[in-house]
DNA sequence: GCGACAG
DNA sequence: ATCTTGTCGC
Protein backbone atom coordinates (compact mmCIF):
# COMPACT_ATOMS: atom_id res chain seq x y z
CA UNK A 1 0.00 0.00 0.00
CA UNK A 2 2.20 3.28 -0.75
CA UNK A 3 2.31 6.07 1.18
CA UNK A 4 -1.04 8.72 1.51
CA UNK A 5 0.26 11.27 -0.37
CA UNK A 6 2.10 14.50 1.19
CA UNK A 7 1.59 17.09 -1.15
CA UNK A 8 -0.56 18.36 -3.94
CA UNK A 9 1.49 16.78 -7.11
CA UNK A 10 1.63 13.61 -5.17
CA UNK A 11 -2.43 13.73 -4.79
CA UNK A 12 -3.17 14.40 -8.36
CA UNK A 13 -0.83 11.73 -9.59
CA UNK A 14 -2.79 8.90 -7.46
CA UNK A 15 -6.11 10.57 -8.35
CA UNK A 16 -5.03 9.71 -12.34
CA UNK A 17 -3.80 6.24 -11.13
CA UNK A 18 -7.29 5.71 -9.05
CA UNK A 19 -9.71 6.98 -11.76
CA UNK A 20 -8.62 4.26 -13.94
CA UNK A 21 -10.01 2.09 -11.77
CA UNK A 22 -13.45 3.33 -11.25
CA UNK A 23 -16.48 1.20 -11.97
CA UNK A 24 -19.31 3.52 -12.70
CA UNK A 25 -22.16 1.09 -13.23
CA UNK A 26 -24.16 -1.62 -10.84
CA UNK A 27 -26.94 -3.26 -9.53
CA UNK A 28 -29.61 -1.35 -7.20
CA UNK A 29 -29.60 -2.79 -3.49
CA UNK A 30 -32.24 -5.42 -2.52
CA UNK A 31 -34.01 -5.76 1.07
CA UNK A 32 -31.85 -7.16 3.68
CA UNK A 33 -28.74 -4.53 2.49
CA UNK A 34 -26.55 -2.64 4.55
CA UNK A 35 -25.63 1.46 3.85
CA UNK A 36 -23.31 3.04 5.36
CA UNK A 37 -23.14 6.49 6.18
CA UNK A 38 -19.80 8.02 6.83
CA UNK A 39 -18.64 11.55 7.97
CA UNK A 40 -15.90 13.81 9.68
CA UNK A 41 -15.16 16.63 11.41
CA UNK A 42 -12.33 18.72 12.83
CA UNK A 43 -10.76 20.49 15.16
CA UNK A 44 -7.76 21.93 13.29
CA UNK A 45 -6.85 23.90 15.95
CA UNK A 46 -5.78 20.95 18.10
CA UNK A 47 -4.78 18.84 14.40
CA UNK A 48 -7.30 16.43 15.28
CA UNK A 49 -9.85 14.25 12.94
CA UNK A 50 -12.21 12.30 13.87
CA UNK A 51 -14.78 10.30 11.33
CA UNK A 52 -18.01 8.31 11.94
CA UNK A 53 -19.27 4.70 10.30
CA UNK A 54 -23.12 4.28 10.91
CA UNK A 55 -24.61 1.09 9.10
CA UNK A 56 -28.20 1.22 8.56
CA UNK A 57 -30.67 -1.68 7.62
CA UNK A 58 -31.76 -0.44 4.32
CA UNK A 59 -35.20 -1.64 4.77
CA UNK A 60 -35.86 -0.62 7.84
CA UNK A 61 -34.09 2.19 8.18
CA UNK A 62 -32.66 1.39 11.84
CA UNK A 63 -29.22 1.36 12.89
CA UNK A 64 -27.22 -1.40 13.05
CA UNK A 65 -23.65 -0.67 14.22
CA UNK A 66 -21.93 2.46 14.48
CA UNK A 67 -17.83 2.89 14.62
CA UNK A 68 -15.38 5.86 15.03
CA UNK A 69 -12.12 6.68 14.77
CA UNK A 70 -9.98 9.28 15.45
CA UNK A 71 -6.33 10.53 13.94
CA UNK A 72 -4.07 13.41 13.10
CA UNK A 73 -5.19 16.03 10.17
CA UNK A 74 -3.44 14.75 7.51
CA UNK A 75 -3.72 16.97 4.46
CA UNK A 76 -5.12 20.94 4.20
CA UNK A 77 -8.46 21.58 2.97
CA UNK A 78 -7.62 21.63 -1.08
CA UNK A 79 -11.06 21.98 -3.41
CA UNK A 80 -10.90 18.70 -5.31
CA UNK A 81 -8.79 17.05 -3.12
CA UNK A 82 -10.88 16.74 -0.60
CA UNK A 83 -10.80 12.97 -0.60
CA UNK A 84 -6.88 13.18 0.71
CA UNK A 85 -8.37 14.99 3.93
CA UNK A 86 -11.28 13.17 4.81
CA UNK A 87 -10.60 9.30 3.86
CA UNK A 88 -7.99 7.95 6.09
CA UNK A 89 -10.04 8.19 9.48
CA UNK A 90 -12.79 7.27 7.38
CA UNK A 91 -10.81 3.88 6.16
CA UNK A 92 -10.56 3.69 9.68
CA UNK A 93 -13.73 3.96 10.94
CA UNK A 94 -15.26 1.34 8.36
CA UNK A 95 -12.40 -1.11 8.82
CA UNK A 96 -14.08 -1.54 12.84
CA UNK A 97 -17.32 -2.47 11.13
CA UNK A 98 -18.04 -6.30 11.70
CA UNK A 99 -20.77 -5.92 8.76
CA UNK A 100 -19.56 -5.19 5.87
CA UNK A 101 -21.65 -2.77 3.73
CA UNK A 102 -23.15 -3.18 0.67
CA UNK A 103 -23.04 0.59 -0.02
CA UNK A 104 -21.47 3.36 1.40
CA UNK A 105 -22.59 6.91 1.25
CA UNK A 106 -20.34 9.85 1.29
CA UNK A 107 -20.94 13.54 2.31
CA UNK A 108 -19.73 15.08 -0.93
CA UNK A 109 -19.44 14.33 -4.45
CA UNK A 110 -18.30 10.81 -6.77
CA UNK A 111 -17.52 11.64 -10.85
CA UNK A 112 -19.37 15.20 -9.88
CA UNK A 113 -15.69 16.16 -9.47
CA UNK A 114 -13.07 18.47 -12.13
CA UNK A 115 -10.48 15.66 -12.78
CA UNK A 116 -13.94 13.00 -12.12
CA UNK A 117 -12.77 11.30 -8.58
CA UNK A 118 -14.71 12.84 -6.04
CA UNK A 119 -14.24 11.21 -2.31
CA UNK A 120 -17.06 8.54 -3.05
CA UNK A 121 -14.98 7.58 -6.16
CA UNK A 122 -12.01 7.28 -4.35
CA UNK A 123 -12.82 5.38 -1.09
CA UNK A 124 -14.98 3.11 -3.66
CA UNK A 125 -11.68 1.99 -5.11
CA UNK A 126 -10.00 2.08 -1.85
CA UNK A 127 -12.46 -0.50 -0.52
CA UNK A 128 -13.55 -2.40 -3.51
CA UNK A 129 -17.24 -1.73 -2.13
CA UNK A 130 -19.99 0.28 -4.38
CA UNK A 131 -20.19 3.81 -3.16
CA UNK A 132 -21.85 7.14 -4.23
CA UNK A 133 -21.83 10.78 -3.16
CA UNK A 134 -24.38 13.11 -2.12
CA UNK A 135 -23.10 16.79 -1.81
CA UNK A 136 -25.38 19.91 -0.13
CA UNK A 137 -24.16 22.06 -2.58
CA UNK A 138 -23.75 22.27 -6.69
CA UNK A 139 -19.55 23.08 -6.10
CA UNK A 140 -19.18 24.09 -9.70
CA UNK A 141 -21.95 21.97 -11.61
CA UNK A 142 -25.21 23.80 -13.66
CA UNK A 143 -28.51 22.47 -13.04
CA UNK A 144 -32.21 23.62 -13.62
CA UNK A 145 -34.22 23.27 -10.89
CA UNK A 146 -35.97 19.66 -10.03
CA UNK A 147 -39.36 19.02 -10.03
CA UNK A 148 -41.29 20.22 -6.69
CA UNK A 149 -42.27 16.81 -5.58
CA UNK A 150 -40.19 14.14 -3.64
CA UNK A 151 -38.27 12.40 -6.70
CA UNK A 152 -38.14 14.53 -8.83
CA UNK A 153 -35.06 15.08 -10.39
CA UNK A 154 -32.76 16.99 -13.00
CA UNK A 155 -29.24 16.36 -14.63
CA UNK A 156 -26.39 17.74 -12.94
CA UNK A 157 -23.97 18.91 -15.76
CA UNK A 158 -20.80 19.98 -16.44
CA UNK A 159 -20.66 21.62 -19.51
CA UNK A 160 -22.81 19.48 -21.31
CA UNK A 161 -21.44 16.20 -19.51
CA UNK A 162 -23.82 14.63 -16.69
CA UNK A 163 -22.37 14.05 -13.92
CA UNK A 164 -25.46 13.35 -11.57
CA UNK A 165 -28.61 14.56 -10.41
CA UNK A 166 -30.20 17.09 -8.51
CA UNK A 167 -32.99 15.55 -6.66
CA UNK A 168 -35.15 16.56 -4.62
CA UNK A 169 -35.67 14.19 -1.37
CA UNK A 170 -38.48 16.32 0.32
CA UNK A 171 -41.01 18.56 -1.02
CA UNK A 172 -40.42 22.44 -0.61
CA UNK A 173 -36.56 21.90 0.36
CA UNK A 174 -33.67 21.93 -1.77
CA UNK A 175 -32.43 19.31 -3.79
CA UNK A 176 -29.30 17.05 -2.92
CA UNK A 177 -27.12 16.21 -5.46
CA UNK A 178 -26.13 12.52 -6.20
CA UNK A 179 -23.33 11.00 -7.87
CA UNK A 180 -22.22 7.73 -8.82
CA UNK A 181 -18.82 6.20 -6.87
CA UNK A 182 -18.19 3.01 -7.64
CA UNK A 183 -19.88 0.01 -8.33
CA UNK A 184 -23.84 1.18 -8.23
CA UNK A 185 -25.56 3.21 -11.63
CA UNK A 186 -26.57 6.83 -11.05
CA UNK A 187 -30.20 6.12 -11.21
CA UNK A 188 -29.76 3.16 -8.36
CA UNK A 189 -27.60 5.31 -6.60
CA UNK A 190 -30.58 8.13 -6.36
CA UNK A 191 -32.93 5.22 -5.57
CA UNK A 192 -31.18 4.47 -2.58
CA UNK A 193 -30.50 8.35 -1.59
CA UNK A 194 -34.55 8.67 -2.08
CA UNK A 195 -34.99 5.48 0.35
CA UNK A 196 -33.01 6.91 3.38
CA UNK A 197 -33.78 10.13 2.81
CA UNK A 198 -38.26 9.14 3.86
CA UNK A 199 -38.18 12.03 6.50
CA UNK A 200 -35.44 14.47 5.94
CA UNK A 201 -33.85 16.16 2.96
CA UNK A 202 -30.08 13.73 3.44
CA UNK A 203 -30.36 10.27 4.32
CA UNK A 204 -30.56 8.94 7.62
CA UNK A 205 -26.72 7.51 7.26
CA UNK A 206 -25.38 10.72 6.48
CA UNK A 207 -27.76 12.55 9.05
CA UNK A 208 -26.70 10.04 11.82
CA UNK A 209 -22.89 9.62 10.78
CA UNK A 210 -22.84 13.70 11.23
CA UNK A 211 -24.41 13.98 14.35
CA UNK A 212 -22.03 10.82 15.46
CA UNK A 213 -18.66 12.53 14.46
CA UNK A 214 -19.33 15.57 16.30
CA UNK A 215 -19.80 14.33 19.67
CA UNK A 216 -17.04 11.83 19.17
CA UNK A 217 -15.42 14.75 18.30
CA UNK A 218 -16.24 16.24 22.06
CA UNK A 219 -15.14 13.49 23.49
CA UNK A 220 -12.39 13.34 22.31
CA UNK A 221 -11.45 17.07 22.57
CA UNK A 222 -12.96 16.68 26.40
CA UNK A 223 -10.54 13.57 27.35
CA UNK A 224 -7.43 15.52 26.19
CA UNK A 225 -8.30 18.83 27.70
CA UNK A 226 -7.48 16.73 31.21
C1' DG B 1 -4.06 36.06 -14.99
C1' DC B 2 -7.15 35.78 -10.69
C1' DG B 3 -10.60 34.07 -7.88
C1' DA B 4 -13.98 30.67 -6.63
C1' DC B 5 -14.62 25.97 -5.33
C1' DA B 6 -17.38 19.29 -2.12
C1' DG B 7 -16.26 19.37 3.43
C1' DA C 1 -15.77 22.24 7.89
C1' DT C 2 -16.38 26.00 11.76
C1' DC C 3 -17.70 30.49 14.50
C1' DT C 4 -23.13 30.64 16.99
C1' DT C 5 -29.22 32.42 20.04
C1' DG C 6 -33.23 32.44 19.44
C1' DT C 7 -37.03 31.45 16.77
C1' DC C 8 -40.68 29.97 13.45
C1' DG C 9 -43.17 25.82 12.23
C1' DC C 10 -44.83 20.91 12.06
Amino acid sequence: MPAWPATEADALAEQDRLRTLVDPTGPALSDGAFVAGVDVAYDDERNVVVAAAVLVDFATRETVEETTAAGPVSFPYVPGLLAFRELPPVLDALGALRHRPDLILCDGYGLAHPRRLGLASHLGVLTGLPTAGVAKTPFTFSYDQPGPARGDWSPLLDGAEVVGRAVRTQAGVKPVFVSVGHRIGLAEACDATLALAARYRLPETTRRADSLCRRALADVLHREAR
